[in-house]
DNA sequence: TGTACATCAGTGAACGCGCGTTCACTGATGTAC
DNA sequence: TGTACATCAGTGAACGCGCGTTCACTGATGTAC
């Protein structure tokens, strides 16, 4: 990103962030698939061929957008996690903060979360933001001492391989066997918050906060945090 | 729904099948925001009012798309579970059996366990339908013996009530602690599916083939069978 | 500090598109007697 | 079995809508000398 000089520049950065805010509010009312440049263009009293100066279409207006849902969720977690406190607390600190953010921005959860947008490819910019959860739980169960794995079934080669190499990028000291278990931990949390989010629970455990901490904490046991 | 007596009965009949198809065919292409009905009945040599003979509109068919979803991944799942085998292997079909349909029907998966349609509320019809895989993990843990709970988390008195109700409804006599892990491991199945459809596990565990096998035994375990 | 030129922001009109839904209609199928 | 009427399927035109994107343009801001 060029350093701002100039007037122009200030701008330019300001509308930038306002157009994506103005895209945020639409989002929350109408979903990523009907969010349209020219109703953004509309709220802002510009033209719909001004946001052009400053996303190359749509597309680029939504990925702008998703590396930002993934950003807030990720600083929602990261603040949440004390690294002084107890690996439990730490834990549930996490968890409870994805599930508050999500369900504070439903839309903007969904549009990360939920269904890819057709013909949308999401490009390399959202790997890194993506990870910030999961990498935020993967730093909770490194710093713990971890309670012996309980003789479970044996990690498949190919899991064995896939983990090997993450615990590498991660410079984490994990066993294959508790790496699987951070992630199926990881899938747990997410999973959880779209079901509740989508309407899943409705029926069964709606509302889903009792759940919710339950399935924290079980969850807690189940990578060995103890 | 009217027995059929007539011909014309008939040829509705065929031709309520022949749409929902054909628009099963383009959500396939298109995914469900993009599916019109001037689309399907394009297909069909028709003309798109034609339609509104055989479903009130856009989002009638949707809800029947819906249904026949929930009941196409029921069936699957239903027919994977073999109720004279082992515990442990009954589970395991079960998830192979949903995460196989899944990966067959991406479009249809993401229909009825992605994002929420916008300006769309699911009704009652679907309810019945989309309890059926629960259903069926439920079933393997009630005829199983559960290995007796570890001593983990308390439910929380929302989540136990809760849970009675449910295994009252279920006609199970599962505790509100095995009910809850139950809930815990259908919620990581969809989970583990929907990242590993919706594309959250590349770069780490896909292809997800082994993840999943891994997980689905742990989830047993988790559950309490053996 | 002042001037000449280049860069950029935003306008407004236009292109071409597909959509859901309504409505009056024709002709075929079914029903009652 | 035959006839009169009612029901239903499908047509084709139309309404009214909003969308993404392009393009030639005006006027303001920035830069080089």
């Amino acid at each position: 990103m060029a350093a701002i000089r100039t007037a122009r520049d200030r701008a330019r950065a300001e509308l930038t962030q306002e157009i994506k805010d103005a895209a945020r509010r639409q989002l929350a009312e109408v979903g990523a698939d009907a969010l349209s440049l020219r109703a953004v263009a509309r709220e802002l009293g510009m033209v719909s061929s001004a946001l052009y100066r400053y996303f190359a279409g749509r597309d680029q207006l939504l990925t702008a957008l998703i590396v930002d849902a993934y950003d807030a969720l990720g600083d929602a977690a990261e603040k949440a996690d004390d690294p002084t406190e107890e690996p439990r607390i730490r834990w549930r600190a996490i968890w409870q903060a994805a599930r508050e953010w999500a369900k504070e921005h439903p839309h903007e959860y969904a549009l990360i979360y939920g269904s890819p947008i057709p013909g949308y490819a999401a490009p390399r910019d959202t790997v890194a933001p993506a990870a910030r959860v999961p990498l935020a739980l993967v730093r909770v169960a490194t710093a713990a001492p971890l309670r012996p794995a309980y003789a479970g079934p044996t990690v498949p080669s190919q899991l064995q391989k896939q983990t090997r190499e993450l615990t590498r990028l991660l410079e984490t000291d994990l066993s294959p066997a508790d790496t699987s278990r951070v992630l199926i931990a990881w899938t747990q949390l997410f999973g959880a918050i779209t079901f509740e989010l989508f309407g899943q629970y409705v029926g069964s455990v709606d509302p889903a906060d009792a759940f919710f901490a339950y399935t924290t904490m079980q969850m807690a046991d189940f990578v060995g945090l103890r």
